[in-house]
DNA sequence: TATGAATGAGGGTTCATTCAT
DNA sequence: AATGAATGAACCCTCATTCAT
């Protein structure tokens, strides 16, 4: 109907996709709003009639960003029903491991966010939310595991989920600092062979 | 004896723990020289007397920092060798679980180095020493323990030291997130427990 | 057309216009980019978008003041090409008298650049081509008084040319130390005929 | 008498020596209190017991060198009054020719002195007291030559003395841009016969 | 006389943000 | 909707100078 199609939510995700390349390569301080312009093919004036400011654009990128983790996620967990939680637990960890390689250069935008978090409320309280998600997800899926008898019934779902989630930052973390060293899918799986042998029935 | 002691050490150390205070309230980039030199109660131009720029700061409050986290794992497993491994690796738990509280406001610091690795590869190659380190002590602690016929002989001792430190970098992150959700001690015991009922003989 | 022509080139040389003042007032040290900023009526940051630094103004005035030079020297003797060369020469001392007068504030930047150069390899190379050309000019004059039979055969016009030079730029530096003692035109008018009276047929 | 003889006025002399070849090295600007404390061997502390100030050093030194200056004319002039003028001055070319052999790291420093007497009056008449005894003692000189009988007598001797001055400032200027291309003794030397040939009798 | 640790004002430069066009 | 020139507050770092010892 409208002779000028709405633009608008289009050009904000091309200014989001240009700042998580710009965030990625230099940081959010080092990163300035000319780099995300030049990135998006905007002015930098331009940035602004989309975002409020800078700051605005990386509390974007926040939700953006984890929320295609947490689509992710809903997606394998959503898949393959029938196969047993412990199955389902692995191919999740093969689908991590080659998440990685993609996002492997966006993996610091991450742990930005979780440097900052300190400081910025707004920030803390969206990613405690994410993980809460996330945590619930994992756990209801191994209650799955426990109400088909597949794990032992004195398992505590919530904890184990809680375990799972800290494995794989844990692992994120260590595979920034050295690649070589923390072998993701191997490590993720033999992590989960070890949890998971110690609560089968 | 001498009418001027040198103070050199003394200051320097003083001004990481002033950086150290002022980074974990502000994160490094909102952090101002002024502000460490007032929490550290010299000018500003002494800072510069006994380090050369605000990134010298950052890069020994680095090594300040990895460095106690390293002599607290020493210490912890030096201690007690009498005990089983399992028995070691809780009262590690636990002992981590205390430092946290202790930590609990420069867990922000660390996660600015995570962050800044990225694009600082002597920050990076420092992490990569000192994980690399860590995980060498939990490895040979847990080599003991299957030399002591308390593990598998199968379990893979590298791997499940790479899994641990993920373990407990991912539940700090967790702790920052929201301390309420992750109980430290209980969710890493419960891990532990997990992990090592599954590789027990 | 445009609706807003590039004001670039016209900003730059309001740029070294102002700079060229502030320089002459308090000196290239003393001078403060505020000072400048202030002199054009931009803000502080706009010098920036122009001119990369404190350090850019300085060279770029650097070309501007001694291409302004040359160009006046080559005016000079494109100009009545019909006299001899002794009335050239005393045509262009009175014009050099009448230059002085008009830049006699911008004398002590000249004598800024002289005590950079040595220091500063692209000043002094830059210098040092510019009185190349300058001894070329006069030499060539000079030559031309010689092949005319007004000048002796024997006289060495590329030397009398560095004399002559040297002659005024001496002049110059005496007139910034004492404007009273050296009657500009009249002391240069004397040496050169008192030069050329030495070497005339 | 004293038990500790005095030893300011050396210290003195020691501080503008070493400030004489900091200041050729690095300027009087970038020149800084440390560096000349450590050449000449003492704290910073100390160079403010005998200088009230960098800028007394400056001035200091000021007359320093150009008292050196004019005591070398005074002794070049006072020597071999047998001679003609014309041979004395044909000695002073050479000796002046020497001269800056051994004083050419120091000329940039005579060109820093001439950069800041436009802004600095103390700088700028001391200046004029020197240029004026150097000219009167020039003027004199060939004053004689005029008596006896050597010049014409319808020289102006006072501004043949300027012109000699000038022409030796400009050619230390133009050696200082391109030692290659001013031949001090032998342009001097020219330079002065064809003044000389155009005045004598 | 001598030291050198400490000071703190000062300035070049950066960059998020604004706004006239 | 878009531009990009302009702004100006902010900050790291320097260094002449001071002063307790």
């Amino acid at each position: 109907m409208s002779p000028r199609p709405d633009v608008s939510e289009e050009r904000r995700n091309q200014i989001l996709a240009a700042a998580s390349t710009v965030f990625a390569r230099s940081g959010f301080h080092e990163a300035r709003m000319d780099d995300i312009a030049e990135e998006v093919g905007l002015s930098k004036g331009a940035l602004y009639l989309y975002y409020k400011s800078k700051d605005a654009i990386i509390v974007a990128l926040l939700k953006f960003f984890f929320d295609q983790e947490m689509n992710q996620l809903r997606t394998m967990l959503q898949k393959r029903q029938q196969k047993s939680v412990r199955q389902q637990l692995m191919i999740m960890n093969h689908m991590l491991a080659e998440g990685m390689k993609w996002m492997s250069n966006l993996m610091p935008v991450a742990f930005e966010f979780y440097a900052i978090m300190a400081r910025r409320k707004e920030v803390r309280l969206f990613l405690k939310d994410y993980f809460k998600e996330y945590r619930e997800l994992l756990a209801s899926l191994i209650q799955r595991g426990i109400d088909q008898g597949e794990f032992q019934p004195t398992v505590d779902a919530e904890n184990l989920a809680i375990a799972i989630t800290a494995l794989y930052e844990g692992l994120a973390l260590l595979w920034m600092v050295d690649p070589q060293a923390a072998q993701w899918e191997q490590v993720g799986k033999q992590s989960l062979t070890m949890l998971l042998d110690g609560i089968s029935v």
